[in-house]
RNA sequence: GUCCUCGUAGCUUAAUGGAUAAAGCAGAGCUCUUCUAAGGCUUUGAUGCAGGUUCGAUUCCUGCCGAGGACACCA
């Protein structure tokens, strides 16, 4: 309906003889105002003409067109509002997906936690925020490959090692020359594999660390297609950096190979890519990533999800990339986000100290009977809720509040939507006229808002924001309550009337169902 | 110091340059003989400051104030 009356105004400014005017047809907030509003009107400054051609024109499903104040306001019938309805339920599990990026490949990559050190709540963050991303682009009809990239080797592994605890040997590094000497040497060692004692606690730990990852993984619901490590693409991306030094890379101090940025780009900085060591920073091994990757899935977008923190150093690495693969950068888009920060009780993310992902689950857990997909939902829900970039302020007791905005709040809806359809097929046995449902009653706030489901899926994927969907099923669940609360959805002595009820029911169900799906929040059948 | 991001109700957040800035929490009041009250209804309350562009600015531009981040061998 959006593009049929998108089109139509088109053709109604070129009927009047304007064919550059940009003009946008959306939803006004006012209901009042219509289902449809455009702007055409005010920005040709011919509002009464298009309106003259419109109304010659008017599509099957528009009841009327109308000028307020400038805006030309396009009313629905009660006839598309009910086979809207018959077209959710028809199209049930389908309902929503489009193919507006239909052949293209697309990798994105999130997550990325590190073998050794802890699965932390930025993690989570990051999990939460590329998994709705990755099905998000499914949903638009992409070939999507989900990647996770992990840093086995460089001097965190090494930090870790030296004395088997992270925060000690980060701490030593920083404070004790001797020890910093001995975890460059151990750095040095692993990246050659020149230690057989190092090899084999290098081996068995980095397999500890994989294993506990992939519990999270199946709590979380995700499923990697494929797992990077730094180590695969280090001499690769340390390949890349020397071939194409002296023009590209310099030589920095100490002997170091340094991309200076600056030259490029007067706003960027100098980054070092291979050390005075002689091994290949992050830098470099993310730059051989990105042609690594493209060798095993050759996408057409690449999208990489991490902290906000490393923006300007993604920028320097995205201007390094393009000089030496400007497809590959141009095909990359750097989507970051911000930190999840505890508000409450001992968990306070003030301290400093590491919240790991399993203890904020397992917290969250204990506040809703233990139920784990309430719980996963909870969180997922506090961090899709809000656009991706900002900080996240992380109220647990907010996160499973029952009344208003939570995950529980979206799940029960669904649960209960999904509960009364289930019933009424009992009760009214010929469930499938309800497509042929008959109503007398004027269109509730719910009809009004389902059929806008799949405008909302295209919109968060042109945007890359899931929080557009968050805000959406909320509004669902919440018209769906309203509903709920006031009408009597089976009646046995009204069975027309129960049809379309059910049928508003069922399509809630689905509609919920698959924003849910999308998101990544668990839908659970029973609460 | 340079650059980047962000300042919306008491709190946490929405808003594709559009109409009366949208929600939830907290506060005040109401609501289960009904399909799950983990619900629903009513109500109080906001765009950091100063300019500019525009028919129209929370949104774009400039300056200021405030918060956070990045800026050579960590990732």
């Amino acid at each position: 309906m959006k593009t049929t009356i998108e089109n139509l105004v088109k053709k109604a400014l070129e009927s009047v003889g304007v064919s550059e005017a940009r003009f946008t047809v959306e939803h006004p907030t006012n209901l009042t105002f219509g289902d449809y509003t455009t702007n055409a009107g005010i920005v040709s400054k011919k509002a009464p003409e298009l309106l003259a051609y419109l109304e010659d024109h008017k599509p099957e499903g528009v009841e009327k067109i109308e000028i307020k104040s400038g805006f030309i306001n396009f009313y629905l019938t009660k006839e598309f509002f009910k086979e809207s309805i018959g077209e959710i339920i028809e199209r049930g599990s389908e309902f929503g997906k489009n193919k507006n990026l239909k052949g293209q490949k697309t990798i994105v990559e999130y997550t990325d936690p590190n073998p050794f050190k802890e699965f932390h709540i930025g993690h989570l963050m990051s999990n939460a925020i590329g998994e709705s991303i990755a099905r998000i682009s499914e949903w638009n009809g992409a070939e999507v490959m989900k990647a996770c990239y992990q840093g086995d080797v460089g001097m965190h592994v090494a930090k870790a090692l030296w004395k088997d605890d992270y925060a000690l040997g980060s701490k030593a590094y920083e404070e004790d020359e001797q020890a910093k000497k001995e975890i460059q040497d151990i750095n040095k060692k692993i990246y050659e594999k020149s230690d057989p004692e190092l090899n084999k606690k290098y081996e068995e730990g980095k397999e500890r660390s994989l294993e506990e990852f992939e519990k999270i993984y199946k709590k979380l619901g995700t499923k990697f297609d494929f797992n990077f490590f730094e180590s695969e693409v280090a001499d690769f991306g340390k390949k890349l950096v020397e071939e194409n030094t002296g023009e590209i890379f310099e030589k920095g101090e100490g002997g170091a190979v340094i991309f200076n940025a600056e030259k490029f780009d007067k706003y960027l900085h100098i980054r070092v890519f291979i050390n005075s060591e002689g091994l290949p920073t992050y830098e470099a091994k993310e730059l051989g990533l990105a042609k690594y990757k493209f060798e095993k899935y050759p996408y057409d977008k690449s999208i990489v999800i991490t902290g906000n923190e490393v923006n300007d150093y993604f920028k320097v690495l995205l201007c390094a990339l393009g000089q030496i693969y400007p497809e590959l950068a141009q095909k990359t888009e750097h989507l970051s986000h911000g930190m999840l920060r505890l508000t409450t009780g001992k968990m306070s993310s003030r301290t400093g100290e590491v919240i790991t992902a399993e203890s904020l689950i397992e917290t969250v857990k204990e506040k809703v009977k233990g139920d784990e997909q309430v719980a996963i939902g909870a969180i997922k829900y506090m961090i899709l809720r809000q656009s991706i970039g900002n900080d996240i302020i992380f109220d647990i007791e907010k996160s499973v509040s029952t009344e208003g905005d939570s995950g529980v709040y979206l799940q029960y809806a669904y649960v209960r939507a999904k509960s009364v359809t289930e019933k009424g097929r009992l009760i009214i046995r010929d469930f499938d006229l309800l497509k042929e449902s008959t109503s007398q009653q004027d269109q509730t706030l719910l009809e009004k808002i389902l059929y806008r489901f799949p405008e909302i899926v295209l919109r968060a994927c042109d945007d890359l924001s899931p929080n557009y969907l968050v805000t959406y099923l909320t509004e669902v669940s919440s018209a769906f309550n309203n509903f709920y609360a006031t009408t009597q959805i089976i009646n046995p002595n009204d069975v027309p009337e129960s049809y379309h009820r059910l049928a508003l029911s069922k399509a809630t169900e689905i509609v919920l169902k698959n924003g849910l799906d999308i998101l990544g929040i668990p839908a659970p059948e029973r609460m």
